[in-house]
DNA sequence: AATATTGTTGCATAAACTGGCAAAAAGTGG
DNA sequence: CCACTTTTTGCCAGTTTATGCAACAATATT
């Protein structure tokens, strides 16, 4: 059996059944269960499952048990939230994907913000609700049980509709040559007619993502008009993005 | 088992049950009451849970110093949601409204059932996420914020466009002859819509509202199929329902 | 206060993980 | 086809994790 066509099996196993052990699939495929575990370890860190001690968890039975995560990387979320919450002005509609980074500057808009919210990702949505003054409004569709957001055509259809003044965009992946990348498809698609559909798009990216790829092609940098990080904007390791033509804060 | 799935497990009870005892965790997984106090104490590090002698507590029934009345109303919402629950069958496409009680149904959801959930009400979504099994389609338009549900032509027109197998209103109010009526405008509108949208409507009301009336109209008896309350189904005060064609559960 | 239940600590054991190594298999480039 | 590298896999020794057990301390209950 061929490497790829076992982690294919491995996962559907997963989002099968929500978990498998190491030993019941060393049993079944026939190998040993050192592979499994680089096999599991592999998928991983592609982010496909969760690995945990004996086996592994899919990502929607995990995350109704996790729902915050690390806390290693937060404090440079909050910087980049904090960065991002000063672009926003009174009155504004604004476009937000996803993601933890989106989370923090969900919870740092300051109170007396008065502006529209437009957005698909549950949990970003409840954090705008608890704003005294922000309106909110709820991108319909079917829900993507792993990243949390509404996805497929009603909800690109509905972005197509709006003109907002501002998208935020939190990444996965940004690469000065090759753009914004993602590891999932559906994902990518909204997040593309949210860059259509906004007059100006800011990317917030923790440093280390600044230069790594995913496999799925979001937009080139040119479409970008913002890059966050928690980097101060003179950053060498930004400089890139500076040259070209990139805003960096 | 793996460790996380028993965690998990044991936070699903707690949310459920508002309690849990060590004891009786222990039988239920089979695992000694060392290796359930070790979860419990984990759990509750993470702040998940609130440690108590003999078992744990849930946040929310721990956090507010809740009044009496509440947790009354409270088991009687169970018994609601619980009857609901053994009315939804494998594959059924299933339309539901806002409300306390319907979030009390969203929690008690079989864990191997199949269904899709249609909804506007960000709470009832997000429980609905907790599932395993259950498909999720956000109704999408502005948020109402004090009622935290999707309301406006765009949402009343995607219900439109949907055929249910079972709908669940929460109401505000039901009477014999009046029928069903609330008091927000807006919600009233897509009420209006599930129930011309769906196959059979079921009501879910506690007793004590099953004679008041709300100033806006929602629809005359006739248009409901099954009434649900904390009642048994014979009981004296809901005779007048059974008279008038009603099923009561 | 007496008794029963629950917690704590330390220890033992088995299962799972780690990193390194080596052999086999597959791929590379003349 | 032949050397050579890379990938894949299994195995091993040492380490970590998960779990149960037992003895004793702390806390409820009557």
């Amino acid at each position: 059996m061929l490497k790829k066509e076992r982690q294919a099996y491995i996962l559907r196993q997963v989002n099968l059944h929500n978990k498998v052990l190491s030993s019941s699939l060393s049993n079944e495929i026939n190998v040993s269960e050192d592979t499994i575990r680089r096999d599991l370890h592999e998928l991983a860190e592609d982010g496909r499952i969760i690995k945990v001690h004996g086996g592994a968890l899919s990502h929607s039975f995990h995350d109704l048990y996790n729902p915050l995560g690390n806390i290693y990387l937060h404090d440079h979320k909050k910087i980049i939230a904090a960065k991002a919450a000063s672009l926003i002005e009174d009155g504004m509609y604004v476009l937000t994907s996803g993601g933890t980074t989106i989370l923090e500057l969900a919870r740092m808009l300051p109170p007396d913000l008065k502006a529209t919210f437009v957005s698909g990702s549950l949990p970003a949505i409840v954090e705008y609700l608890q704003h005294p003054n922000i309106e909110v409004i709820v991108i319909g569709d079917k829900i993507s049980k792993n990243s949390r957001i509404t996805v497929g055509g009603e909800a690109i259809a509905k972005i197509g509709h709006i003109r907002a003044d501002l998208c935020f965009l939190g990444v996965d992946a940004i690469h000065v040559q090759h753009g914004v990348s993602d590891s999932d498809w559906d994902v990518v698609q909204l997040k593309k007619a949210m860059i259509e559909s906004s007059q100006k798009v800011v990317c917030l990216s923790i440093a280390e993502k600044t230069s790594t790829i995913k496999p799925v092609h979001v937009c080139p940098v040119g479409s970008i008009h913002t890059l966050i990080t928690e980097l101060p904007p003179g950053d060498p390791a930004l400089q890139h993005y500076t040259n070209a033509g990139i805003e960096v804060l």
